[in-house]
DNA sequence: GCTTTCTATAAGTAAAAAATCATATTAGAT
DNA sequence: ATCTAATATGATTTTTTACTTATAGAAAGC
């Protein structure tokens, strides 16, 4: 619990209605920590070129970096957050591995994102 | 234009077919820039937290700060970002700035990123 | 007028995250 | 078995970003 003692807020509320009325509605912290960090993954322009891009076609590291003009390593280290975040799936063939979108919830996220990009 | 020479990427293409097909498919690197710009306001706890909170009321700087206990300096900054993105608007009284959310987008952003963490 | 309160912002700091550099796997080719 | 190519990962560096501290501005109360 949160009290006048150790808050870090510098001021005394001046609505305290409102401000009550709000903090009954706001979901659990850890729910809000959860949806940042899920935008997050979308908020890097590499993870968003690298979905794009696994979004016409599955792709190797390579292919990668070639189309984005970047490292393989920085390629790698972004589809091992893109892997751990399930937003990619990839499948072994030989020495390449080919990424490709988890499912269709990635592709949803990029076109409403692009909606409301483009409707300013 | 990106030739050879000033390539940053290690490596040669592998599948020069999908690479070209995917290349033509690919969106301007700007509208990249801006959909990666557009999820980082949201790939934020404290924006995220102050979104929703605006989701329920009208609130000012002070009662922002007590809800979520942080200080009016670090509330205002991150409202200063969210005014520039145009996802909050606002309104003077007297001493008083009451922030709300700017239009319905932001609060359809913020229900389908509940859906998706949500489904997993 | 001066003071206080609320908000905004500039400058500096600290933490997080992305890219680089170096190294390690893994699998096929020879 | 050795070598090379493709990918992965650990460590370091660089960049970004969120917050703090200090200061300024704006509006009301005195």
């Amino acid at each position: 619990m949160q009290d006048k003692n150790n808050a870090i807020c510098d001021c005394d509320v001046i609505h305290a209605d409102i401000v009550e009325e709000v903090k009954e509605h706001m979901p659990e912290e850890e729910l809000l920590y959860d949806l940042a960090d899920f935008f997050k993954i979308f908020g890097d322009s590499t993870r968003i070129k690298i979905l794009m891009a696994l979004e016409k076609a599955e792709m190797c590291v390579c292919d990668l970096a070639v189309l984005l003009n970047m490292t393989k390593s920085a390629i790698s280290h972004q589809l091992k957050t893109l892997r751990q975040e399930k937003l990619v799936k990839y499948r072994r063939e030989g020495k390449n591995t080919f990424y490709s979108l988890q499912d269709d919830h990635v592709k949803n996220i990029l076109e409403i994102g692009l909606e409301h990009i483009s409707e300013r």
